[in-house]
DNA sequence: AAGTTACTCAACCAAATGGTTGACAATCCA
DNA sequence: TGGATTGTCAACCATTTGGTTGAGTAACTT
């Protein structure tokens, strides 16, 4: 596991277990307990689980019996992270359709593409 | 690395290395050797995470020195399990709005609240 | 205060990860 | 065709990860 917050968060959720922890503290808090008793891993196993959810961020408690609460503003985190490349990627697409539309300007009758330009 | 598509994209991004990759591959396709140059680790390490990158599905290259390009659609993926839980984290505080409001209008001359109750 | 229940810590294990170096394969160019 | 360049494969290593069991701690209940 890497060190800063972004990794974190990306390496709790790339594990479906975690993933269904939190699918399931998404519509209600649960204690460790509850949360546990489906999965056929030890308690323990579910505990480091959510301690790794936890070091990201992405759950909380208030004491060790309490129930864990999801922590919906890391899910900005991720989403701002994930919208610049989304974001981007459009704008690639726009500058490209911009450079072809102006390259149609240039010659308008264009010469047909070679073989090599295929595939 | 687990075997679903979204565990191999969540920890694929789990690595700030690799999300460097993707970064500079949002502003334009990059051969691997162009990719590597920059960072201090071997030609060999960069090729293997482009290949962790390419197995998730973020990045695609059509000939071995062909450039890599980077796959935008994925970043719905995300964004889609991501938007879940945003989605109803807001609807379960608006549930919670909604039962305030109604415990509101059942006692309109409500007691203040008690110790244990704060926090 | 004592006992039970709920959870965590510690030690251990197998498998995966991220890095290395060296050899190999494929492609460009002369 | 031959030689340089570019990228991958293979073997290896240290560290991390996800699981186990056993022991310990903390908190309700009585």
């Amino acid at each position: 596991m890497s060190e800063d917050r972004l990794s974190r968060v990306f390496a709790a959720l790339a594990d479906p277990t975690r993933r269904d922890l939190v699918a399931r503290l998404s519509s209600a808090d649960a204690t460790v307990g509850e949360l546990a008793a489906p999965y056929e891993v030890s308690l323990q196993a579910v505990s480091k689980h959510l301690k790794v959810l936890e070091d990201a961020g992405l759950v909380s408690r208030e004491s060790r019996r309490a129930p864990v609460r999801l922590e919906a503003e890391v899910f900005d985190l991720m989403t701002k992270w994930i919208e610049r490349y989304q974001q981007q990627a459009e704008e690639r697409y726009q500058r490209l359709d911009a450079l072809l539309a102006e390259m149609q300007e240039d010659r308008p009758t264009r010469e047909p593409a070679r073989e090599e330009d295929a595939s």
